[in-house]
RNA sequence: GUGAGUGUAGCUCAACUGGUUAGAGCAUCGGACUGUGGAUCCGAAGGUUGGGGGUUCAAGUCCCCUCACUCACCCCA
């Protein structure tokens, strides 16, 4: 290995992607742990699917019209000639695997919860990465827009408990096969009555989705749309009804909410009801958490006519926003002195890990003053001393780091003491 | 994909309009200190100034290219 340094260049790690240190991997334990109580307090269960997914799978489900499909995955192909694709959401693998497992044949409910990665070829910015983390939950076959207002109390519940403050919840609804094409349609005409008006973005997006023309930031663009109708108007019976039961149960759970006719949400198969919740100190990357309805997306992959609804929480942007701080185990440094206390040490060590006590060895062979300060720096609660002395009379030591306080003990008595 | 900003030690930052051998604090390691911690003192290690090219007697500093990071557009978690 006499390789000139200069030779080796430094590998990072991918464009987009970090590292998860153990200075803040308890925090993300924290937000995990959390997810799972809270969602198994309503009845979730975890499935797990594979990361990689046949690329037909979101062609069909996130929608060929998405930004997502048209230019932010992850594809190639394997040495079986597939085409594979790194899932940029999880929707779609819950579906395929409910209905590859005939799951919509069992009496249990369909109430399913995820968390893991997902992966997306964007531009990174602030809380925008290429690898992500999204707790995900999604329900099927409830149609009553009681749930749509569960799962959204159910998300206020998991942020309550992370300690997130400042957030808002934005609520519409975005029709359904009735009534969104005729809205569409409207909208298109009167984007291009006002065509010269609008700006180049704004022209495109009269085509290809006219709904974001009302997030444009041109001055101009604003005051053309200024007069466009909302799609909360246009909404068929069954839609807008739906939209005001969903509505009146977020009042029944006192959550806060504002309608935002023009949250759209760039997936293609929402229906009814899309909701988001937003933490402006976030930047422009302002959705902590997101979803919505999609009525038809079983159907359309030639399952049962079931419909769905779930949301994905943004793991790295809700770290942002929580007040998780990091959470500190008490743990015991095992020191011991000269060769001959170094197997009773390792002993006594193994012993207090059986009893559920962490504990810390360094094999260094230092002297007790540099040990103590080690552990000090290590932050131990406790150091648990064994020298010569301490072998010949069947004892050890236990000091406590914080008080100073420090006793003789039989390996037995060791494990009390520090129970307190 | 488009635009802007920033790249100097592990971290935070110095180095006047280009001018000796690129410095400091914190952190790391060692010693003072071989059975009692956090302190103090001393010392060591750590950099082709992101990379490449150019201008110049001379480049961390100016110019070009490139890469990375950051922020914004777009889009979304």
């Amino acid at each position: 290995m006499t390789k000139d340094k200069r030779d080796s260049k430094e590998i990072a790690a991918v464009k987009g992607t970090k590292d998860i240190l153990p200075e803040e991997v308890g925090q993300w334990q924290a937000v995990e742990a959390a997810g799972r109580r809270v969602f198994e307090l309503y009845g979730y269960r975890e499935l797990r699917a594979p990361i990689i997914e046949p690329t037909e799978l979101f062609e069909k489900g996130t929608g060929q019209t998405s930004d997502i499909v048209i230019k932010e995955m992850y594809t190639f192909t394997d040495k079986g000639g597939r085409s594979i694709t790194l899932r940029p959401e999880y929707t779609p693998s819950v579906v395929r695997a409910i209905l590859e497992h005939r799951l919509y044949l069992q009496p249990d409910p369909l109430r399913f919860y995820y968390m893991g990665p997902m992966f997306r070829y964007d531009k990174p910015q602030k809380g925008r990465y290429r690898q992500f983390h999204q707790v995900d939950i999604e329900v099927f076959g409830e149609k009553d827009a009681a749930i749509d207002a569960e799962i959204v109390e159910m998300a206020d519940r998991l942020l309550r408990e992370l300690g997130v403050a400042g957030t808002e919840i934005l609520v519409n609804s975005v029709g359904c096969r009735a009534c969104r094409p005729a809205y569409l349609k409207e909208l298109r005409n009167r984007a291009a009555a006002v065509k010269d008006r609008l700006c180049d973005d704004c022209k495109r997006k009269a085509e290809t989705n006219p709904l974001r023309i009302f997030d444009c930031k041109v001055e101009g663009c604003k005051e053309a749309a200024a007069g466009f109708p909302a799609i909360t108007d246009h909404l068929c019976a069954e839609c807008s009804g739906h939209f005001a039961e969903f509505k009146s149960g977020l009042d029944l759970y006192g959550l806060a909410h504002e309608v935002e006719p023009r949250l759209v949400r760039g997936i293609d198969y929402y229906t009814k009801t899309t909701f988001e919740v937003v933490a402006s100190s976030l930047g422009a990357q302002s959705a902590v958490l997101g979803g919505g309805r999609y009525d038809d997306m079983m159907k359309d992959f030639g399952g049962p006519d079931l419909c769905g609804i779930g949301f994905a929480m943004g793991v790295e942007r809700l770290l942002a926003v929580a007040g998780l701080k990091p959470e500190k185990k008490p743990f015991a440094y095992l020191a011991y002195m000269g060769g001959a206390a170094k197997k009773p040490g390792m002993e006594l060590a193994r012993r207090l890990r059986a009893a559920g006590v962490e504990c810390l060895i360094e094999y260094k062979d230092k002297g007790l003053k540099a040990q103590l300060g080690r552990a000090s720096k290590l932050g131990a609660a406790w150091v648990v001393i064994i020298g010569e002395e301490e072998v010949r009379k069947g004892l050890c030591a236990v000091k406590s780091m914080a008080t100073g306080e420090q006793r003789d003990a039989s390996p037995d008595d060791v494990v009390k003491i520090i129970r307190g």
